[in-house]
DNA sequence: CGTGTAAGGAATTCTGACACG
DNA sequence: CGTGTAAGGAATTCTGACACG
């Protein structure tokens, strides 16, 4: 049962789809992607292909928009918040490290 | 987190990648839905748009028919196996029915 | 029965560009 | 900067039908 968390992640909509289910022109979309905060994958012969998780950033992206915020600042933005998961991510991974070598071992 | 586990069932891959998915031909798979094996939702201009469901699904009517087995069989052995899901159901409904007045109260 | 294929048309998607503000 | 639009072409999808086995 529930064998793949990847439904969220597989690249399989359409631009056509996407824009339906964000309210985004198929051009807005696209531009969102050259200004690099969308990267869909393509098909055999160069058709877009998104992720649901793409979706639900595309309607982020639509929520700034409205608020005025520029494309350059969410780019800048989601980079920022990529660094911190990064590093976030490295201080767990050396803690599983540690645990494993002395953690493990409760006390003898 | 994880709001939505409508990704499995929300209908929004096109017949192309589904083929791509499945491997199967666009014709087998239109060809299923005319034995009312799918399902597929309509795009407003009547494009077809299938779930990951519906690609699994799929994949599982595939092997049965490497198998042999006939689609009106699988058509059988799906109407059988939903009957007794609702059979199921209707039980647990119940169930929570009964518990609902007698059964939430202890003992007192 | 299950699937391939050619047919003709309609809708989709793509890119690069011009326009406006 | 962000988005609309017309342009031309290529790929997608649709339906109904004929073919084969």
């Amino acid at each position: 049962m529930s064998e793949n968390p990847s439904y969220k992640t597989r690249k399989v909509i359409t631009i056509g789809v996407v824009s339906e289910l964000t309210g985004l022109s198929e051009r807005q979309i696209r531009y969102y992607e050259e200004r690099k905060l969308v990267f869909p994958e393509r098909s055999a012969k160069g058709n877009r292909k998104y992720s649901f998780a793409d979706v639900e950033l595309l309607i982020d992206i639509a929520n700034k928009r409205e608020e005025g915020v520029q494309t350059y600042e969410i780019r800048q933005d989601m980079l920022r918040a990529e660094r911190k998961k990064e590093k976030k991510m490295r201080r767990e991974l050396l803690r599983g490290e540690i645990n494993a070598r002395f953690g493990i071992q409760k006390e003898r």
